[in-house]
DNA sequence: CCGCTTCATTGACATCTGTCGATGAAGGCG
DNA sequence: CGCCTTCATCGACAGATGTCAATGAAGCGG
C-alpha cells in the first residue's frame, strides 16, 4: 500500500481515443436517431448506467492528480479487485477513462472532454 | 391508423414527477458519489443506455407536438408492440417520459428538463 | 533468484434484460 | 350488443451482465 511509485510505461490505448473522437455531437432531440447513432450513444450511456462505474468515475475525478490506481479504488467500493478491474475495463473501452501503466501500478484518469461531450447529446 | 383522436383523460404518474425532481444536481466529478446517489443516477443512465430507448426519445421529441402514440413509434423501430410498450414504460418509470391517455391512444412526451438535468451531472 | 505486490484474465454462476406471442382491458363504431 | 383498434400485462426464453475465487503476468526488492 505505501510503496514508492515510479518507473514509466505508456499504454494509452488507441482505440480509446478513436472512439472518443466519434462520440460527437448530434443531440438526441435534434431529429430521429439512426440505428447506428443510437447504438454508439447507447453503448456510452450503458457504460455509465451502473452505480459502481459511476462511483469509479467520481472517485478517479476526485483523486489527487485526477488519476488513481486500482488499489485506491478497491477499498471504498467494497468489491473484489477483479470486479473493479472489470468495470474499469468497460469504462476504458467506452472511451471514458485512460489507463496508464507505471511500474507495477495502473493509473486511470478521465478522458478529457468525454463526459461533457456525452452531456451535449442530452441538451435540448 | 387514420382515425379521429379525441376524448381526454389525464394519467400523468405522480411518482414520475417526484423522481424527476430528485434527479438534481450534483455533478459526478464534484467529489466522490455516495452509493445511493450513484444508484439513482445510474438508474437514469441505464434507462437511456439502450439503442431502442434512445431512438424512442428522439422519435417522441421529433414528432409533431412533441408527443407520439405507440402506433407512431411501432413501425419505425421494427419491433413488436409489446416490446415498444415495455421500453416506454421503462422511460416513464425513469422520469424521462410522460404518458397521457386520450381515448384509445396513449401519448408519450418528454418530461421537460429531465434530459438537460441529467446532462448537468456530466459537466465538469 | 525468490518472494511479494499490483493488476488483468479466466471460468463459473446467479440474476437481469430484451424480445416475442398470447392474452386481456378499455374505448369507439356500426 | 358485437366487433375492431389501441395498448398494457403476462409468461417464456435466450443472451447479456455483475460478481467472485482462482490463476497468471509483470515489475520490484532483498
Amino acid at each position: 500500500m505505501s510503496m514508492k511509485r515510479y518507473g514509466w510505461h505508456m499504454i494509452t490505448s488507441l482505440t480509446v481515443l478513436e472512439s472518443a473522437a466519434t462520440a460527437c455531437c448530434s443531440p438526441i432531440t435534434g431529429g430521429a436517431l439512426s440505428a447506428e447513432e443510437a447504438s454508439e450513444l447507447a453503448a456510452r450511456f450503458k457504460a455509465i448506467g451502473d452505480p459502481t462505474r459511476l462511483r469509479l468515475l467520481s472517485l478517479v475525478a476526485a483523486h489527487e492528480g485526477g488519476e488513481a490506481c486500482v488499489c485506491d479504488l478497491n477499498e471504498p467500493l467494497d468489491l473484489s479487485q477483479p470486479t473493479v478491474s472489470h468495470h474499469l475495463k468497460i469504462l476504458v473501452d467506452a472511451g471514458l477513462l485512460t489507463r496508464t501503466k507505471r511500474g507495477t501500478w495502473s493509473y486511470y484518469a478521465l478522458v478529457p472532454g468525454a463526459l461533457p461531450m456525452l452531456a451535449e447529446t442530452l441538451q435540448v
